[in-house]
DNA sequence: TGTACATCAGTGAACGCGCGTTCACTGATGTAC
DNA sequence: TGTACATCAGTGAACGCGCGTTCACTGATGTAC
């Protein structure tokens, strides 16, 4: 096992240890009430080789920020790349299944972006306004839309990012138990954006 | 000073004291990091006098739901009575102030509605779903939309109550120095509703 | 290739501190007669 | 009304514990010659 990895490799793995160990346990409960011997403990280290990798807890928090909003910038790819005839239904399933697949991340997200230390809300906070500012952009190529104010095209991204927001909260708040009831999370999504898309074709017509 | 008050009444204003200087914590940080310590010294009383008014920290969170979704019933009840010729303009300047002059309750609301303590989060999650209830009642009765399945009537009530609580998160984060940020979420919010009432027109219709 | 030294990720003991909780107490308020 | 006793909100000392952080260290990896 030794001696075929480098020092720099090990390092490595040890940091990625921690901020996967941290992201398990934000999962859970908030970071601000995480210690670092927790995190040091769930990571198998040595509570001072800790700050071999971070001067303190609050970096980790930046650097954790990064690694889950890898989750959700990936997710926006996914969805923009997608053009399929149903883009609704396309959006939604693709949503549920990064949501499944990265659901620590997604917790973690959730958790922060109101929750605690400033720094981590911040980094939520740019990634957020990114993801309604592409989808404005996107928005403002599709037909029918050409002649509407930056202003309403904002207004209505924004009011479709915040859906997606509420159903992600939803879907991890479900209970896996009843599968049931994360079908009925995805058909309500699906006709909340049905239905906004329904406002937009009126709007101002 | 003395003398005048029984033995109750100055109970109550010592909870009341604990109420108040924990919410006033837990609008600045998370309150799964906030000690039972901190709130005794905020309220000016010692450690161990906590346990005369509640059984733990958890308990105390409860409390503060209750205190703080007080603030959000009023605000309902407040758009449920209005009954102006422009509702959406009304619900939102209802909200706007509400948020305004409660701004630690619906601090302490946002943060904890997914931040920490599954007692507190199960608390508030009964309080808005309440809320869509209510709203679903409303919508049920307006005319145009008494052919609606109930499961329409909710999804749609939940897109609204989405919207708002999107509405109340952003005006919270907007910066006091430029009152034309909230000027501009206030416009928003209420572009945002008018849409979502253009598409329920155009539901299934 | 072999040797001698430098680097540095991780160790383990130790520290002072704030924490939640226990306990016996105090003294003002409340109650019974 | 006055007295004797009960109640109980708040006190203050004490506890054991996990915390973040310091420090000198170890020993494997890396580098220079």
């Amino acid at each position: 096992v030794t001696g075929i990895v480098s020092r720099a490799e090990r390092k490595e793995r040890t940091r990625q240890g921690l901020i996967e160990a941290a992201l398990k346990l934000g999962a859970e409960r908030s970071f601000a009430s995480i210690s670092l011997r927790e995190v040091t403990r769930a990571a198998s280290i040595v509570p001072t080789a800790f700050y071999r990798h971070f001067d303190s807890m609050d970096e980790l928090g930046v650097a954790l920020v990064d690694e889950c909003t890898r989750a959700l910038r990936q997710m926006i790819r996914d969805a923009r790349r997608d053009s399929a005839d149903d883009p609704i239904a396309g959006s939604v399933s693709i949503l549920v299944r990064n949501v499944r697949e990265h659901s620590p991340d997604f917790r973690f997200l959730a958790r922060e972006r109101f929750g605690g230390v400033p720094a981590v809300r911040r980094a939520i906070s740019n990634t957020l306004r990114l993801f309604t500012h592409e989808l404005t952009v996107d928005l403002a190529r599709m037909p029918g839309l050409q002649t509407w104010s930056s202003e309403d095209l904002e207004m209505a991204a924004d009011l479709m990012v915040g859906t997606m927001l509420e159903t992600i909260q939803a879907l991890l708040e479900v209970d896996p138990r009843y599968p049931d009831d994360e079908v009925q999370v995805i058909r309500r999504a699906e006709h909340q954006l049905r239905l906004i898309a329904l406002g937009m074709a009126a709007w101002r017509a």
